[in-house]
DNA sequence: TATTGTTATACTCTATAACTATA
DNA sequence: TATAGTTATAGAGTATAACAATA
C-alpha cells in the first residue's frame, strides 16, 4: 500500500506499451501489425485519402507513409491510384480484402483492449477515455 | 461534439508523447533528457543500486543501461564503483551534483506535467493516476 | 515556385551475441 | 556453470535531403 510515486509519464508509457503488446499479439494472426492497423483504421473512417492526408492523420512523416502503404499494397489490403484532379497525389483506398481485414482486426484489437482494461469498472473505462480525449 | 471513436492505444500514445515533449523541453536546460531523468529518479528513490537492478526497475536492457550510465557519469551526475560484496557488480550512486540536478529536474518535470494536465480538474488528475496505476 | 510521392541516407533507440571478470 | 558489465553489431522506426512529376 505504498504511495509509490510513479511519474505520470512512466504510467502512460507502461499503459501504452502494455496495451500495444496485447494488440500486436492479437493482430499477428491476421498478418498485420499495430501501425498497419492504424492505417487501415484511418482509411476505414474516411475514404479515399491521399497518402499525405493519411500521414497527417497518423502524425507520421510522408516518407514513413510510403513504406507503410508499400507494405499494405503488397498484401493487397490497399490500392493506390493517382488522383485525376491532382495527379501529384496518390489516392489510397481499402480493397475488399482490406475491408475484411480491418473488420477482423478491429474485433481482435477490441478484445485485446477488453483484456487490458479488465481490472477496471465500466465507469472507470469511460472516465479514462474521456480524460484522455480531454488531453488531446 | 462527435463521438470520434479514437482507439485507446492512439489516445495513450498521444498522451505519452505529448507529455514527453513538454518534459524533454523542460529538462533540456538542465542538460539531461527524459531517459536520463528516469535513471536519476530511480536512483533518488532507492540508493545505491547496481546497474542491473536499475535496468530492471526501468525495464530496459542491461546493455542499454551501460550507455545511459556512461552518459550520466560523463556529466558527473552519477558515479560507479564496484560492489565490495560482489565485485562483478557496479554500484551506481548519485553525486552531489546529481542530487541537485535531480531536484531541479523534478521541479521542471512537475511543472511540465502541470501544464499538460491543465485542462483537467484536480479530481480528474487523481482519477487518471489511480486508474493508470491499477492497469500496471 | 510549391507540393506529392519517392529514394537514398543517416540517426536514435533498443536488443542479441560474444567476451571478461568474477562468483 | 552462472551472473554483471562491456563491446560490437544489427535491427526497428523515424526523419532529412535531394529528385522527378505535376501544379
Amino acid at each position: 500500500m505504498s504511495t509509490e510515486d510513479y511519474r505520470l509519464a512512466y504510467l502512460l508509457k507502461r499503459a501504452f506499451y502494455g496495451l500495444s503488446e496485447l494488440t500486436e499479439a492479437a493482430l499477428a494472426p491476421l498478418g498485420i501489425d499495430g501501425r498497419e492497423f492504424a492505417v487501415l483504421h484511418v482509411l476505414g473512417k474516411q475514404q479515399p485519402l491521399s497518402q499525405q492526408d493519411s500521414a497527417r492523420q497518423l502524425k507520421v512523416d510522408r516518407t514513413t507513409m510510403v513504406a507503410l502503404v508499400d507494405g499494405l499494397e503488397e498484401k493487397r489490403l490497399v490500392a493506390r491510384h493517382p488522383d485525376p484532379a491532382d495527379r501529384r497525389r496518390n489516392i489510397v483506398e481499402l480493397t475488399m480484402s482490406g475491408r475484411e481485414t480491418l473488420q477482423a482486426a478491429t474485433k481482435a484489437a477490441d478484445e485485446a483492449e477488453g483484456r487490458f482494461l479488465d481490472p477496471l469498472s465500466e465507469s472507470d473505462v469511460e472516465k479514462l477515455r474521456a480524460v484522455l480525449r480531454e488531453l488531446l
